[in-house]
DNA sequence: ATTCCTGCAAAAACTTTGCACCATG
DNA sequence: CATGGTGCAAAGTTTTTGCAGGAAT
């Protein structure tokens, strides 16, 4: 389910990086609120709290080693803000995941399925083009809102 | 295929707005560069080979405007920039597209096609959730660089 | 004539970078 | 103890806003 500290001190080593307090807590954070879509202010928000002298310089910074280790995804709901979120090979099953977000309340829902995979042979082989990974977005209206 | 000055200026004074030279420009060098993506400052240099005085201030503003009017979309390739295109309202086929994404060369390339009607009916019964559209990119090698 | 629009420049918002000090392996 | 990481502040980007003059209806 997570990665454990073994784990990713041997991913970090593997690229010659090191094993900080800082670099734990904020993949913490991410694993911790899975279902969330947070900025880099709202994830150096909530480390401070565990790392409390922590600088937003660090969180970025850790942020984009964490997309290098492939342990976290982007997620952009075009809202000026650039939002990440635990990716899809942090957890037992590789699935990628699609989200559903509410035009009216702005709700974000997280849609745990893969339905591509018919689309994507298709795709191949009519353009050959070769799919290693996909980002999918439904917007609309969700139960409560229409 | 293009809006017309005609159609433009009626879109626009049903919401109250003017016609002017600078918004007709840009919405014609988006129309004129539809597989473009282009960002901003791109718009910006284009436009002012017809109209040498627009600032890109009025760009940004247009853009937003076009937005708000649905004649052209986002497009987010994830590199820091945000980008546009000519809408998938503003032509004959009112078809949705996708965009495959080449993670070597950069290279977008369009799908016009809407792959995605099965797999939207069994989400909006499943999650009951009215979808109304939908953003799709994939990842992959062109048929160049695999 | 009135209302809205534009250009410019300044400000805002988000992210990256430089550097001296500190921590990890 | 060598290498890489951190915090802070400054700089860099991209986008938005305020305002006085200008254009459209």
């Amino acid at each position: 389910m997570s990665v454990s500290s073994g784990e990713f001190k041997r991913m970090l080593q593997e690229k010659g990086f090191k094993l900080t307090t800082q670099r734990r807590t904020v993949l913490d954070v991410l694993q911790n609120n899975k279902g969330k879509h947070m900025t880099a202010e709202e994830i150096h928000e909530i480390v401070r709290q565990k790392c409390p002298e922590i600088g937003l310089a660090t969180v970025y910074r850790t942020i984009q080693l964490l997309q290098e280790l492939k342990l976290i995804d982007k997620l952009n709901l075009d809202d000026g803000y650039i939002r990440y979120e635990i990716g899809k090979f942090n957890d037992d099953n590789h699935h990628h995941h699609h989200h559903l977000i509410c035009e009216n309340c702005g709700k974000v829902i997280e849609v745990e399925d893969d339905l591509m995979g018919t689309i994507e042979e298709r795709l191949e082989s009519e353009y050959n083009f070769k799919i290693t990974d996909h980002k999918v977005k439904f917007y609309g209206l969700c139960k409560d809102c229409k």
